[in-house]
DNA sequence: GTCAATTCGTCAGTATACTGACGATCAGTA
DNA sequence: TACTGATCGTCAGTATACTGACGAATTGAC
């Protein structure tokens, strides 16, 4: 963690607030050159959204629906059933230990199926039930909503653009998460 | 720490089988077209997000650092002390029930305050202390240095369009999560 | 001046999300 | 075959984040 990537570097920050003086230890009174405003500041902004999405999510999927999380296991299973968890939670980028969790629950509704792999007896291997197909299909048009409420104040343009700038940012640092990655999945 | 960011993986095939924007106001026609892919899907895409950016805040502030909601809450405080715990969640865009537990969290290490208010006594104001002013100003680089690298992989250009298109959906949405609208903070 | 409504902080409960460690299992080798 | 190393799922611990409910305190209507 000492080695920051290669090339944050003082680039001129855009509005923020306060540059990233590299002579900060030897004043040690730079608090007076402004405060920090929070909301110029991209992570906070981020965090913020995907409250939201979470909460239109919920909004739309109603009370007895599933959370964003669990819809998106359920999905990947349906995509692909018989996958041991570990497959799934590098599908939708997840930690295993959280997906542990995930499982549990989805299981508990009857959603899916969690059975031993008979050639490895350490795998697991997870596909959803018909019930959890079912529950996926009907939960369908509340998730389309959804998605199209969350970008909903913003042109077609400009969602068009800021869903491509998305998967920049995501694929480019993929490997940040415990998840595990798509390389590590089949050698 | 392992997996240095800046390696951009292989892109992904990234063929949109289903998009939920635009043309799929009709909302009937949509269910038997095809499997959904998590990646095109915006509110996944944000999830991940989201994770980079803690996970990427985390490795520059280093083991005895702070969270990011740890650090939004200490800069909060120092913009603006001596706000009572209701005013602070709307701040930065808390649950008061969330919050109580942050706060918990700093005053135990002692970076902040908690004092009852004489003219209201359901109301504690919270102040951070010196030893909280001073942490959060030895975070400040690497605080700045993690915002960097979160945007990292956009163009300069791109990076202004993002964060606009950033605040345009959080601020248009802004009363979906449960925090306290600054509509209702000050009457 | 009393009583209902409201507000503030908190708690219990649920669900992500991470780290670090562990037992069980498997693959490879000597 | 016995040993080493790796992998899979899980667990304990910590930290967000929400809903719904509650006691204590204040405010408002009358």
């Amino acid at each position: 963690m000492p080695t920051p990537p290669g090339t944050p570097r003082e680039a001129s920050p855009r509005k923020p607030v306060r540059r990233a003086d590299s002579h900060a230890g030897a004043s040690g009174r730079l608090a007076a050159l402004g405060p920090v405003e929070l909301e110029a500041l991209p992570g906070h902004q981020i965090r913020r959204l995907q409250q939201i999405a979470v909460a239109i999510f919920l909004q739309e999927a109603g009370s007895g629906g599933l959370t964003p999380i669990q819809y998106a296991a359920l999905q990947a299973l349906v995509n692909c059933p018989d996958i041991d968890q570990r497959t799934l939670a590098g599908l939708i980028g997840l930690d295993t230990s959280t997906l542990a969790g995930v499982v549990d629950r989805l299981e508990a509704r009857g959603l899916i199926l969690r059975k031993a792999d008979p050639n490895d007896r350490r795998v697991k291997l997870v596909s959803p039930t018909d019930a959890g197909r079912r529950a996926l299909a009907d939960l369908l048009p509340a998730m389309l909503r959804a998605q199209q409420r969350i970008l909903a104040p913003l042109s077609r343009a400009d969602r068009r653009e800021f869903t491509r700038m998305l998967d920049i940012l995501v694929t480019a640092n993929n490997d940040l998460s415990r998840a595990p990655s798509a390389a590590e999945l089949k050698p």
